[in-house]
DNA sequence: AAAAATGACTTGACGCTTCAACTATTTACC
DNA sequence: GGTAAATAGTTGAAGCGTCAAGTCATTTTT
């Protein structure tokens, strides 16, 4: 976290002064937690890309686009949609999936109401290639966590996300996960 | 999480059926807790990032690396035990020292009892750069994640990302954080 | 005392993400 | 109605991370 006052000291660290405007830094309680959790946002994401690319063939980015056209109305939604749901930029979301059309998993279609929307639509080859692949990565995330977890701490953990994300994404776009009003 | 049975459903979600033993779905409360840890795993480090990127001109891995070679004695790693503290690959650390390098805050320097070994070694005007960067981190840190939960959400946050660690991370190098004695 | 195996890195190529610039379409304004 | 502004998306270049291969030093084997 900081860096050491006395670089051969073991754990203990330095408590702010109760007057300095200085930075205030981490106490052990909270370094205990923030230090495995900066674990989790490394490690975690490469275990579950790990798993879906061994079994799938597929990153974790690549199975979300697919998972969400699956859940959408007529396996169909709006590539600036699809990106907020997918938690990535609409450049990114563009380039995968123009990777993903290579494949015959998804194509590209124009609005016919609205010439710059361009809706991305979930072939039968998509749908098969989801159906196969989820059943792994959901056995993945509850080996990671979900069935690691009490019921209890369940509840903990979406509470504690859901006070995270609105810290780190003001605006409350990350209710992505949500269902919501199809726009064509 | 997983394609949709019926597309146009809602948020409801088939339950398994007592005995069959294919994959065991996400319940809702699950799935509550799991959608917004997805959006933390993504949106978090990139907070992270664009506040050092923004601030600092460092990724948060570089941070990590400065970092973790300020606290150590004599500001001096093994690039193989720096590169478990800092939660990346070897080779991800040697790209990483040698722009630090070209930068001026790193040197590398060969262990003389055993030539097979690289100390990374924190210059002074890395110590500088550490010192420099990093209220803005802890102050970053704290806004997103830890003045945002509660004591008692700290202490669940802990003992949750243990946790998770300890099924992402078998072997459990993920102790990493804490101190260790020197090899040298 | 060679030869082989192990360990600690380094390097280069490839793929993916980002960023900025660009195209195309629709809406707003005067 | 024509120009400007806004919206939606695409594209190419640059940078970073990963993977596989390679180097060099030490240890083990025979």
């Amino acid at each position: 976290m900081e860096p050491a006052d006395r670089p051969d000291q073991g754990s203990a660290h330095s408590v702010p002064a109760g007057g300095e405007h200085g930075p205030r830094w981490l106490t052990d309680d909270e370094r205990d937690a923030w230090m495995p959790l900066i674990g989790v946002l490394i490690k975690l994401p490469a275990a579950l890309d790990a798993q879906l690319q061994r079994d799938s063939g597929l990153s974790h980015f690549e199975y979300m686009v697919l998972s969400r056209l699956s859940e959408a109305p007529e396996r169909t939604l709006r590539m600036s949609d699809l990106a907020v749901l997918a938690n990535g930029s609409l450049s990114r979301l563009s380039h995968v999936v123009t990777r993903l059309e290579r494949r015959g998993w998804v194509r590209r279609e124009a609005c016919a109401e609205d010439g710059r929307y361009t809706n991305a639509v979930l072939s039968g080859e998509g749908w098969a290639k989801v159906t196969a692949t989820a059943p792994g990565h959901v056995a993945a995330v509850r080996q990671f966590v979900v069935d690691a977890l009490s019921p209890e701490q369940i509840g903990q953990l979406r509470e504690i996300a859901q006070t995270i994300m609105s810290r780190v994404v003001p605006g409350d776009d990350w209710l992505a996960g949500l269902p919501h009003p199809a726009r064509r």
